[in-house]
RNA sequence: CGGGAUAUAGCGCAGUCUGGUAGCGCACACGCCUGGGGGGCGUGUGGUCGCAGGUUCAAAUCCUGCUAUCCCGACCA
């Protein structure tokens, strides 16, 4: 490609709205530009790196034996009525209506779709295994789009659907899938690593998730530095305290505290250490309940997991805080005030608190608190349960060594579904016996634009983007010194021109007018891996610059071998 | 959805408080110089100041409403 003829469309100044780097690169390298908020269009530069991922997710599907299909994006409403996604997706599901009035949905995943597909097409346990994927734009309406592409509204994902008559077979082709989406992100040159998830509104049992590690991850997952052990923090169980509660040393006693309305007040104000407190945070209950509301209490310095509890019996899922009004109705008191003593509702408390003695809590009556609780003593234990975001430190569910916790994003999530939406949609087959079936599906997700993302998060410099070959959008540059007044390194550069494109080399001939810094800066701004240096003063020498961007070193290469010297780079 | 901020040329910004003919840098066009790291000089192009109302002799500027975008939050009681 020769500049002048290409749209290069780099930027010097960084866009204000631009946040994180990957998004700021990818507006001044020139490959994407917003249309809206959360819609992007995908400019030559970025298209070729989108593609250059494509191209890798679908070698390795196919090597994984999984069949492409293109499925529609615009999805009628009644398959989401057979699975009840309908109702449960919830505003995220951006719902339409045709001319006649009739609802459709843009498509955010194809579990309904693909499996009415194979509901049609397949009725012997004979055809199955199957497994089939699609590259294909899907439509989220988020409810904060940002970062770019990193959480865009329409995106591109790789989803991939596999059925079978058991579950053996599943696990099967689950692992064939765990080990192609390492590949994958092997061939792309991510640090990722694979770990334990929640199945999430997709539903099912067995998931794993694939992060890319950065410091901009949304997600917080979690090693131990004893094995293997890895888990998104939303799943990451937070054992039983190993130590006896202590005997209660404090007598009980009811405290003014008009301004302690948060644990940091409390902590600050009356000098109670903060793992001395609890939070009591109040949700609805599940419709079958006796009472509308729950209470859940965790240590002060803990974090409720919110993926714990709304799996909890009588808390609704998805969870939901109670407002205001309704802890006041209930209670009688303020949030801010609130414990578990004269608490008319039922009550779940974190493992931690369990062990906890002479704590302090509100007393559910406005501006005072309750020091000195002590379990058995003063009410009875209520409800224990797993509520809290391990932290730091804390022992590994493994049972080996201590988590530590990092910031990841989210590029591949793969999932045994079973028979969730096979059941609901009535999938059967015929089994070697003649009797009928519901197939046991997986499916299996790779975020293909977000990998671009996650990829310049990971590979970037001062200058730009430093992508792995595999994904820079040009293999090779040509820097011409003075093309326009040089007949000889005019000659030598279309030469090079030429002689790449006959190889099939992704070249970028920066045949513009421009001046040397330009050309240098814009050729690293984009990432070229590897551009040859053409002047007059080198070509009196008999020799070309060879430039490497990974590395910023340069090599004087002889003329003639200068390809020879590329093949076994480029 | 709650809070905060912003909206002036393609990009980055000033001007708004204190109303009086819309500016700077970069980019873009042309000319000359320069020619191995975003160069110099000169001449230009480009804006219904987000939209709609209102106040005023006069509004980018003051008032009201709306829209869009970004950030933070949406358990942390």
């Amino acid at each position: 490609m020769r500049s002048t003829q290409y749209l290069l469309s780099t930027m010097k100044e960084t866009p204000s709205d631009a946040e994180i780097v990957s998004h700021q690169l990818m507006l001044r390298a020139g490959m994407i530009r917003k249309l809206a908020s959360g819609l992007y269009t995908w400019l030559p530069s970025g298209l070729r790196v989108l593609q250059k991922v494509e191209r890798v997710v679908r070698e390795e599907m196919n090597r994984a034996g999984s069949i492409e299909i293109s499925m529609p994006v615009v999805q009628p409403a009644d398959l989401w009525h057979e699975t009840g996604r309908w109702d449960k997706f919830g505003p995220e599901l951006l719902r339409i209506q045709d001319r006649h009035e009739r609802d459709f949905v843009l498509g955010p995943t194809h579990e309904e779709v693909v499996t009415e597909l194979v509901r049609k097409e397949i009725s012997s346990y004979k055809q199955l295994p199957l497994n089939l994927f699609q590259i294909q734009t899907k439509f989220r309406d988020e409810v904060r789009p940002r970062f770019g592409v990193m959480r865009s509204r329409e995106f591109l994902m790789k989803d991939a659907y596999s059925f079978h008559i058991d579950d053996e077979c599943l696990e099967k082709t689950y692992q064939v899938m765990f080990d192609a989406y390492c590949r994958i992100f092997d061939r792309l040159g991510l640090e990722y690593r694979p770990v334990i998830a929640d199945t999430g509104s997709i539903g099912g049992s067995t998931s794993h998730e694939f992060h890319v590690l950065a410091e901009s991850g949304e997600d917080a997952i979690v090693f131990s530095d004893g094995s293997d052990y890895a888990a998104n923090i939303e799943k990451a169980e937070a054992l039983a305290p190993q130590q006896e509660r202590a005997a209660a040393a404090q007598t009980l006693e009811l405290v003014d505290t008009p301004n302690a309305k948060t644990i940091a007040e409390l902590v600050e104000q009356h000098g109670l250490a903060i793992d001395k407190t609890v939070k009591t945070l109040i949700v609805k209950a599940d419709d079958e309940a006796q009472q509308r509301l729950v209470a859940l209490m965790v240590r002060g310095d803990h974090e409720l997991n919110e993926i714990k509890a709304e799996k909890l019996d009588g808390v609704a899922s998805p969870l939901e805080f109670a407002s205001e009004e309704e802890i006041r109705e209930a209670i009688g008191a303020a949030p801010g005030s609130l414990g578990p003593i004269n608490l008319d509702l039922p009550l779940i408390i974190d493992r931690s608190v369990a062990v906890m003695s002479d704590f302090g809590a509100g007393a559910n009556i406005d501006d005072k608190h309750y020091f000195g609780i002590n379990w058995d003593r003063d009410l009875a234990l209520p409800t224990v349960a797993d509520l809290r975001n391990v932290v730091e430190g804390d022992p590994s569910p493994c049972g080996k060594g201590h988590l530590s916790i990092k910031r990841g994003i989210e590029v591949g999530h793969i999932f045994q579904l079973g028979e969730v939406y096979a059941q609901s949609m009535n999938a059967k087959v015929l089994t070697d016996q003649g009797k009928t079936k519901v197939m046991t599906m997986g499916c299996y997700g790779i975020g293909v634009s977000r990998i671009v993302a996650a990829a310049i998060e990971q590979n970037h410099d001062e200058y730009g983007l430093k992508l792995p070959k595999a994904l820079s959008p040009f293999a090779l540059g040509i820097i011409p010194m003075n093309l326009h007044k040089s007949h000889r390194v005019a000659q030598l550069a279309d030469k090079y021109y030429q002689q790449a494109l006959e190889q099939n080399i992704d070249v970028l001939f920066d045949d513009r007018k421009e001046r040397p810094g330009v050309m240098f800066a814009d050729m690293e701004l984009i990432g070229v891996p590897y551009v040859i240096i053409i002047g007059d003063r080198s070509i009196d020498k008999g020799v070309v610059e060879v430039k490497h961007r990974a590395s910023g070193e340069k090599h004087e290469i002889a003329i003639d071998a200068v390809f020879e010297h590329l093949a076994q780079l480029v």
